[in-house]
DNA sequence: TCAACAGGTCCCTTTAAGAAACTAATTTGT
DNA sequence: ACAAATTAGTTTCTTAAAGGGACCTGTTGA
């Protein structure tokens, strides 16, 4: 990559823009973990109500959450992932892998993913979806597409 | 994924304490561009200088970026990516991936990239380093280990 | 000598974050 | 019947961080 695309345009400046502050990836991933409720989120993140309740919202109103009821009287809602927010997983997985390899202290717990299928300890490749091979930096260039053809 | 480690150990609250607020990946992103030097930065991404320097300062810190001189009298340097911040490739693939795909604008001009490899638009797909198949959220499971093995 | 450039720092105002208390509807315990 | 607990927030207040713009330093070149 040698060419630097104008900021705005950029898919990363967007993607960052509704998800790129510390809280909404972090209830994201929770979400994928299992964690759907209010409070739940609340006491596993340690996250302020306030905050909370206004991520959520957002999450919400961008279409990677939704809220589901899970009870009437009093009606409550938990919050699952939509398809655009279980898109999200590579994300998660590629600072996942990111965190263990680069920040994870000796002699300390390590949090990792077991693929099921292999039952290995997931160390994901990103691989090119034409040609399955893997991607580095120097494999791709940035281009600007007018996306009208 | 159905449980929910505890929040502290997770590798994705490390990254996200490390890079996980607007302006460290979209700097990195830039570096990967080829944006190199303070001022060049400062422009292409419209940041303060005040952030750009406290950021800077700290992806050095912690060893993602490096400074390299580029011209003596007066001694000057520029922005290179580490193997540690050139690991940090897959997350804004991914980021890119997710941006193209939720939130690019019909009749807008698009970024994307070019495989130099196969000549194709890169659409990346996560796969097992072990056995090479997709990987899904339904497809892994949290663990912790002790790392001492 | 003075402008231009790179790479910042300092000060000030606006914005966002966190902590704790308060609402509100309903259920449970005594 | 009444108090307490759940769940999911909102409101208020205080503190921390971000953003903008002027200012500073060291050097080359007109």
């Amino acid at each position: 990559m040698e060419t630097a695309p104008p900021h705005d345009i950029c898919p990363i400046t967007r993607t960052l823009d509704l998800i790129g502050e510390r809280w909404s990836l972090l209830i994201i991933r929770d979400v994928f973990y299992g964690v759907r409720r209010f409070d739940a989120l609340q006491h596993h993140l340690g996250v302020s109500k306030k905050v909370l309740s206004g991520r959520l919202v957002r999450l919400v109103q961008e279409g990677i959450l939704k809220k589901v009821p899970y009870q009437q009287k009093p009606e409550r809602f938990e919050y699952r992932l939509t398809q655009k927010g279980r898109d999200l997983f590579p994300v998660l997985l590629t600072m996942m892998r990111w965190g263990n390899r680069w920040l994870a202290e000796k002699n300390e717990p390590h949090l990792h993913l077991k693929h099921l299928g292999c039952g290995e300890v997931v160390e994901s490749n990103l691989v090119c979806s034409h040609c399955e091979k893997p991607l580095s930096p120097a494999s791709v260039r940035a281009e600007i597409s007018n996306s009208s053809g």
